[in-house]
DNA sequence: TTGAAAGCGCTAACAT
DNA sequence: ATGTTAGCGCTTTCAA
């Protein structure tokens, strides 16, 4: 069924529907109602793919998130997307999996929805002068930044917290209550990627507290899901019992790892603490509470918007901003 | 830039071009690399746009989930995109909040994105006639059934767990280990939807063990959040103290519920035994195990596509699914 | 206030 | 193997 049909079945020209359509003024009332019975009757629902070939697009930005499952991103998502309405423009959502590189799926997304501007979140860190060419609208990286790729500063935009300072502040943190041997739950030491980053910030830490790195504290899971930090917590636990800290990168790896340790006749925070960093809903109602470095969510999400903006209405430059997290005391650590 | 740019520039027709880029063999080797090379020089990306308007779409499924945030769709999100994609149809998915009604959000996209049939996650349970009328494609219901609205068994589709028998099994799990004083923790006493049926399920329970309904002992909370149900446990704990066991419509719900009880001096499950319904990835990692009755999220998913693929094919009828939930006895109930 | 007609970018006959 | 061209369904001038 097209506008076609449409215009036939009530008698009056394909111009005439597009118009009630469209909400356009110049059309008598009984037209405008006899058509819209016509469609209200027909069910009739507009091709889209029609519409957007002819139309300028209504400004949209594009949101490409990468790694579908991942709780943390559900409330940035939802800030972004307030931000964006807030400010006139449409969100195109499109979710890619982990194994998926962002580049070639936001360059396409941006050129068949013809775009304004793009926000990537929970991309890669390894961005090229030639990776980024495809991309010919403006961008802005969301929770991450470009640490390990060779971008000019004046060449891309980011919001994100220190991944590494924020690290080695938790790290600190235990190091502060008498912690020693601390552990580390990671996806991999070098991932290009916010697990590498926070493994940097451990390292420091204990460097600067002149404690030597001890690679049997270090487990990588090779993945961020929770069954993998629950047997990587088990696997150090027994190469480690003697371990009295454990930063896990992220609070659904704290989750999985307090329950291993639990599991594993440790107590939590008696025989051994626990922090990690992202302050995930659901890690407030944990038994302890999880002690964590919350992530500005909500902040990180408005200003990618806002950088986006600028950038997009030429009143901003390519900037990279640091925002800081929050260190939420649960009960999740205690002194030794 | 469009596909006459590419032509022009390596000097071909418009339709090499199309045929280098929709891989067509009749292309010799030459110009198909020409027009590559210019291709990825300009970063070319064709419009989708006008694609889907010429090509008869290739066959694509839509999925509308209601609810954004419900972490206990993401698995069953995961299994239909997987059996989509092995029965080589294409999934759209679209989400949309719990206020706005799924219908006609789902007619509209399956008619702008030509869609071969459409699968709704979450919605509500009160269709009739007159609101799926808009639909014209097959459609199937995936993890709700219509339980309150006046459509024939006939019309519709859907595959889902016996919610109130679930509910039923849960509160007789904990009625068969000697509890009297029950509290139920849900959303709504008469939301027509999830909540409401397991509320029937918890009523019938009860009646069936001869303990009468005590209204102090349910507690709605007007949201499915978490700080809705911990305020909700907070506020029940402090009317009826001596209740010995919690059934929470949801396991998000029920780890906030544990958490309150935890802060309001009751241990989990010394003092109160907690028991839900869904069989999230992180209630396994609670402390106590969740005790819950998990739904089988990949079969409702396989399930789902499996039924609406036969409805396309015209190889099957309208069917209404019922699953079975499977217990988990995690360590949250105990026997009073 | 209306209708006719020119495209939007692309694919797929149909020619060559 | 390649080019020409007729649409796909829609919006939007431009005329009437």
């Amino acid at each position: 069924m097209t506008i076609k049909d449409i215009a036939e079945k009530s008698g009056v020209s394909v111009s005439t529907v597009s118009r009630v359509l469209n909400d356009h003024p110049d059309v008598s009332e009984a037209n405008r109602a006899r058509v819209m019975a016509v469609v209200r009757e027909l069910h009739y629902v507009p091709n889209s793919s029609a519409r957007d070939l002819v139309r300028p697009q209504p400004d949209a930005i594009g949101l490409v998130v990468r790694g579908v499952g991942n709780p943390f991103y559900t409330a940035v998502i939802r800030a972004i997307e307030q931000a964006v309405r807030a400010a006139g423009y449409t969100l195109v959502l499109h979710q890619i999996h982990t194994e998926d590189n962002e580049v070639p799926a936001a360059a396409s997304l941006a050129r068949a929805k013809k775009l304004r501007g793009l926000i990537l979140l929970g991309g890669c860190f390894d961005y090229t002068p030639e990776r980024i060419a495809a991309l010919d609208v403006p961008f802005v990286c969301c929770s991450f930044t470009n640490s390990f790729g060779t971008l000019e500063r004046t060449a891309y935009s980011s919001v994100s917290i220190d991944d590494q300072a924020e690290a080695r502040r938790a790290v600190a943190h235990l190091i502060e209550r008498g912690h020693r041997r601390i552990a580390i739950l990671l996806d991999s030491t070098c991932d290009h990627s916010i697990s590498q980053l926070r493994y940097r910030g451990y390292c420091q830490a204990l460097e600067e507290a002149g404690i030597p790195l001890d690679r049997e504290l270090v487990e990588e899971t090779s993945d961020f899901d929770m069954a993998a930090a629950y047997s990587g917590t088990a696997r150090l636990l027994k190469r480690r019992p003697d371990l009295t800290g454990l930063f896990a990168i992220s609070d659904s790896m704290a989750v999985a790892a307090m329950k291993a340790l639990h599991d594993g006749g440790k107590r939590v925070p008696e025989d051994c603490s626990v922090i990690a960093i992202d302050g995930i809903d659901i890690s407030a109602y944990m038994i302890p509470t999880l002690t964590t470095l919350i992530q500005p969510q909500e902040e990180l999400g408005e200003k990618a918007v806002r950088l986006l903006l600028d950038l997009i209405e030429g009143t901003g430059e390519n900037r990279q901003l640091r925002l800081q997290a929050a260190l939420r005391e649960g009960g999740s650590v205690r002194a030794v």
